[in-house]
DNA sequence: CCATTTCTTGGTCGCATGACCAAGATTCTA
DNA sequence: TAGAATCTTGGTCATGCGACCAAGAAATGG
């Protein structure tokens, strides 16, 4: 008998069914950040599980309801470090300095993660699962533009498309993994303290010439 | 018999033999823009062509040589394309403008070969191939990086680390296909407006508190 | 105009893949 | 502990892939 895989999981699972799927998962961002999309296999995600192959089909419907699963993983985790890293800011500017800095030493403490979601994220180009894995970034951005926008709307930032700059913004931090991977020396706090002052320059609303008329 | 493909095209091609390389090459592009990296095979950039599979085994060593050729040709349309579009700027910041706006232009007008070009790039995560392909992306980061650092002599820009700030602006541009392909709509002259703004906001050096001590 | 080289086709080969299945091992439950 | 549900294995299957080859078509040039 199969268990459940489908998009709603109505009934709670097995302790087993649980922790398999977590290891079946854990093992595919590992070989996703190493091999790659298109070298990421069934049979060597389970040879790197120490499992069958088989028993990955058992637990998911196939290989997209597995890559789903870690993308859905994988932002649920960015997602608790980001929301404990913003915290009870008291500004825009400050909440969106830490937003930038966070993630950054979120590439740096989950290197293996971020290498994964990026090969997901690229690699479905086109395909039908894609769409739901597109969304996910799509609500990515429309956070960010969220927080730009409010921060306009309070004052704190200058005049600019939200959506614009929710994109720019993101395209920078999706860039760090590959640099952390290119570069893994790279001092990762100084890192961090650059690209957040680089968009606080970028956004906020300047002290000079504050031209307006009428 | 099998023509020379290596890497070193030591004679000249015949005019039949570049003719259907451009054509292979130009239908790859196409294949690799629509279905994405893992689904680009021979038999559909033939198919699309119009030839069979097996005359692209014989213009090219392999799939990888194929795809190096692929993201040589679309590098030297885009560097064609930027040096005209920069020309002869008289400072390092109206050369990033136009660097700016004419990257964010080759985009509006090669969306395949952009989407193309990233695909490639994503793709060939930690295959053996990918050192040349990665090596282009090295060389892309090093020319804005070697630009900055030039208008940071000139004492145009504040002081920042030229590789960090080159990371971060080709992350920005390498969000534009994703975003133009998402968004076909987007007012492309307001969005290369907007990018080249927000880095001339990032980089220049302040008028404000030119605080020095000594 | 014929001989030689270049170009092209269609077919075959071995290989890796994702999906599937039957049967056995393990765990749960009453 | 006995029966039932769950979990796991190893195997088979069809599919699509890149590479390769033999043979013929087309172009070339002396």
């Amino acid at each position: 008998m199969r268990p459940r895989n489908g998009a709603i999981d109505q009934k709670a699972r097995s302790f087993i069914e649980a922790a398999r799927r977590d290891q079946i998962v854990q093992a595919a961002v590992e070989i996703l950040s190493e091999l790659g999309y298109a070298k990421t296999s069934f049979a060597r995600i389970a040879e790197h599980a120490g499992i069958s192959a088989g028993l990955i089909s058992y637990h998911f419907d196939n290989k997209s309801d597995l890559f789903q699963q870690v993308v859905a993983d994988i932002n649920a985790l960015m997602d608790g470090w980001l929301t404990e890293h913003i915290g009870d800011a008291d500004t825009y500017r400050e909440a969106l300095r830490r937003l930038i800095e966070g993630f950054v030493l979120f590439c740096d403490s989950h290197r293996a993660h971020v290498l994964a979601l990026g090969q997901l994220l690229a690699g479905v180009g086109g395909q039908e699962n894609g769409e739901l894995v597109r969304s996910q970034r799509e609500q990515s951005v429309g956070q960010i533009e969220q927080m730009l926008r409010e921060g306009q709307e309070h004052g704190e930032f200058r005049d600019f498309s939200p959506r614009f700059m929710a994109v720019t913004l993101l395209g920078s931090l999706e860039a760090i993994p590959g640099e952390l991977f290119a570069r893994p020396g790279t001092d990762v706090a100084a890192y961090a303290k650059e690209l957040s002052m680089t968009y606080d320059l970028a956004v906020r609303r300047s002290r000079l010439r504050r031209i307006t008329r009428g």
